[in-house]
DNA sequence: ATTTGACTATTTGAATAATAAAGTCAAATA
DNA sequence: TATTTGACTTTATTATTCAAATAGTCAAAT
């Protein structure tokens, strides 16, 4: 990694923190940079614009987010397992990152591209579906699977995890941040959820 | 009924075209008086002020769908077919009543007891569930669903496909009027993610 | 008991000013 | 040459004002 990736990097995960804390409206530029000891002009020398350093911090998040699912995926041994994973990895990051409020209601009145983000969360979205439809198709091919479209189940099956957390959001009170129950209870509440998938309502 | 229950129903019926319309906040109390050839003093004499009459009108809203729903329901014939009611019912009402933005992201910035509408949508959510339970416990009997606490797998279904419509919300741009290939693209992925639900993924 | 016109009180929205933050650049540094 | 910086300009956000719109009241009329 040359000097000036380094550099790169640690503006990033400087941001990062700020974000996760005070979110990103909340974040200025020379509050970032004091963090660094370094000044608001060096930034600009890394990064054209907020809005771009704000995209590469997004991406880095979903990098980790990646890495940690694919782990996971790799000892997962059933499609349950993974789904299992998803549900404590999003929410884990849910926890982590409500500031950044990535999906649901967030990043509106944002001074930034937001399809460039759309498209990176559709890109990752699409690899978590590739991940869990790959573990399908292996239920399948064992027989305790019943054989369906792989992607089209997969990418259901993880919609049903997010809306879940979507209907969770929605019905308590609005612009409060979360606790820590709240998460326990949609956890259960998805696992619940995801057994019934699995296991279907009908003998 | 008597003679001020039927100007107060005119005035309900009145206010929801209104508000389906052109929304909430875009509807002004003159405005509903001068649709009924009448005055505004005239409203205030039946409602004390604009959130009452905004909620009254949401209790009719939900009374209607209500009076639906159990229609329905008095002719299905196992969950699946209860399941499917309420997906049809709910989009179709979401498409006629968007402008109203219940449930999801609405009702924000509007000068109404919020919490007087959350308790009014909690108890309109455990009369379906309610529905759908006894749905549920009739195909247990039957022997064609599993034993499984009938509240808690109704109230996971319904919350299931809430949360595919919130999803489908998310992913589109925000503040955009939905169409309709929105609400068919919805009720196919919900009434797929239904079917996943009844039948099981797995053998 | 209900309706109304004429009223007041509140809220909203547009315009403006003041402030804060984004973004630039020539000179300095290493 | 690559990077950093303080001082700068530009752009965006926030606070403030004020007129217009809307909510809400009430005594008098029906």
């Amino acid at each position: 990694m040359s000097e000036s990736d380094h550099k790169q990097e640690q503006i990033i995960e400087t941001a990062l923190k700020r974000f996760a804390h005070f979110g990103i409206n909340k974040t200025t530029m020379s509050e970032i940079a004091d963090d660094l000891s370094s000044s608001k002009a060096s930034l600009y020398y890394y990064f054209p614009d907020k809005a771009s350093l704000i995209l590469a911090v997004i991406k880095h998040l979903l990098k980790i987010y990646h890495t940690e699912i694919t782990k996971h995926f790799r000892k997962a041994g059933s499609v349950k397992e993974g789904l299992y994973s998803i549900i404590d990895i999003r929410n884990s990051f849910a926890r982590k990152y409500f500031m950044l409020h990535l999906g649901s209601e967030g990043l509106q009145d944002i001074t930034v591209n937001e399809q460039a983000i759309k498209t990176i969360l559709r890109e990752a979205e699409q690899a978590e579906i590739t991940l869990l439809a790959e573990l399908l198709e292996k239920d399948m091919a064992k027989g305790i699977a019943r054989e369906r479209d792989a992607r089209a189940t997969a990418r259901t099956a993880i919609d049903m995890m997010i809306g879940l957390h979507l209907s969770s959001i929605v019905k308590k009170e609005r612009r409060i941040i979360p606790d820590e129950s709240h998460f326990d209870e949609l956890t259960k509440q998805q696992k619940f959820a995801c057994d019934l998938l699995i296991e279907g309502i009908n003998k």
